[in-house]
DNA sequence: CCCTCAACAGAATGTATATTCCATTTTTTT
DNA sequence: AAAAAAATGGAATATACATTCTGTTGAGGG
């Protein structure tokens, strides 16, 4: 038995210090893994031993005894090491926000983390997740709307409301749905408007009666939404998916409000250049 | 054979799409997968069948199944697509981010990239200056009130709307101060009630007027302002200080919005308790 | 020059996983 | 209300895969 049966390395920097160490004294063919594998960290994730033997250009078994060399009870242990490393972007929040729920008497910077994390998260999905065709057409199509109409309403409100400032500040017409007074205002949708439109699940009947009214009337529709299978997706319009993380029954704004002021802010240049 | 059959998704946007526009039709069980695949992305590359399917709690042949009826062959082919997104997506966000600001001075992807960040950096902030002492008493304060009122106008009327609909979902008693039709509302302020009054430079004359009205009768005071200089820290009142950066002319909000829910849950919570 | 032993490649194996099939339940239609 | 159709869940099967085994090669030492 060799001196130097050595564990599995705990985290990918270990492995990796480990690989600079022992890399150079290495048979040929545990050589040639051992440098593919440094040079390819992504594709351990994704693919098989086969596939990554291929691209070191050694079979299938010579891989296998590298990573038992290595300190892995085989490939699939040192894949599940790099898949970790991916993976961390979206820690597990079904359970932490469960744990929050049952702990109950939550102190407040507890609860502030909690969110402040929540908010991060969603904003660092939305930068990857967001489809950056779909939002050029859309600053398009809402520059070059005569009005713009907004409708959001109970918990999109907030976004809605802050959408509505904005323009205002960039005096760029716009009218905000709000519901005052059960007024229906949908005759206020004239042609060459175009609306934006916003609803998370579970979505507002008034916000889907606006929506409707102006696909009608053929008007240019943005949707923000959660989910593809969203009322608004039936309709004709530009569609932005935003997926926030719900802390309790409480959605985080935070990527919503981000990807407004986005949208805002771009239509405010594009009018100006024009 | 079924007229609308269908092939294989090139893209993920084309999938995106495709789900976008059958989802809202689908059975139950399938829908129940259309949901958690479309909020999901990430996992999908790197989990199984089985692990995919109890999270959308249906069972694997469910699973199977709804990838069939998405035109793939079955899941691996569904799964390739996403390892395949994500193998280009794999640099980590700061890269990422930084590629989507080069995307041109002012396309929206850079603006989102600009505006990811500063929200990032605010939210972050937010934690480290927020005083814990300040924030619990803040919740005793308003936990313990009769009715909340808020008052935020203009660029914080959005935060201010959310206190309200948070509040209005936990049945927390709460007023929103809106200012519309110019009704001023002070003699709403009753004994025992507490205000949330949030502003920021320049600072509204209405805010003003309610804060310092709420001050006159003794209210408790809870003032969400960016400066100690604020106008609000005259008055005898719980000062919570969020230092918020600024795109151009527009403050981002989302350290506002993450000070906001975690002070209505904190109060939600504390109250049930009691 | 032969012996020994580590390194090796490919075939053989066992296991995890995807996929299909069918009996049962639920929904829709008549 | 009955019949037909669609949807569903779990067991049965097939496939893809990781892992191990075995015979062979090649290098170093006596």
């Amino acid at each position: 038995m060799p001196a130097e049966e050595i564990a599995a390395p705990k985290s990918l920097a270990d492995f990796q210090e480990r690989l600079r160490r022992v890399g150079g004294s290495l048979p040929k063919r545990l050589k040639q893994c051992a440098e593919y594998v440094a040079g390819n960290p992504d594709k351990i994730a994704f693919s098989t031993v086969a596939d990554i033997a291929a691209g070191a250009q050694v079979p299938a078994s010579a891989m296998m005894r590298f990573c038992q060399e290595m300190g892995f009870s085989g490939y699939s242990q040192m894949q599940k090491l790099y898949r970790e490393e991916y993976s961390q972007k979206w820690p597990d929040y079904s359970t932490r926000l469960s744990s929050l729920r049952n702990g109950g008497a939550e102190s407040p910077s507890a609860l502030l983390a909690e969110f402040s994390e929540a908010g991060r998260a969603s904003i660092e999905n939305l930068t990857h997740s967001i489809d950056q065709d779909k939002l050029r057409k859309a600053v398009t199509v809402l520059a070059g709307a005569r009005t713009i109409h907004i409708v959001g309403l109970r918990r999109t409100f907030a976004v809605a409301s802050y959408l509505a400032y904005a323009f205002e500040k960039m005096s760029i017409p716009a009218i905000l749905h709000a519901g005052v007074g059960n007024l229906t205002q949908h005759h206020l949708l004239g042609d060459g408007d175009a609306l934006i439109a916003i609803t998370f699940a579970p979505y507002t009947a008034d916000t889907m009666a606006l929506a409707e009214a102006a696909a009608a009337r053929g008007l240019d529709i943005v949707a923000i939404t959660d989910l593809p299978t969203s009322p608004l997706a039936a309709l004709d319009a530009i569609h932005l998916l935003v997926s926030e993380i719900d802390v309790g029954n409480f959605r985080v704004l935070a990527a919503t409000m981000t990807l407004a002021m986005t949208l805002s802010v771009a239509v405010g240049a594009r009018r100006r250049l024009v």
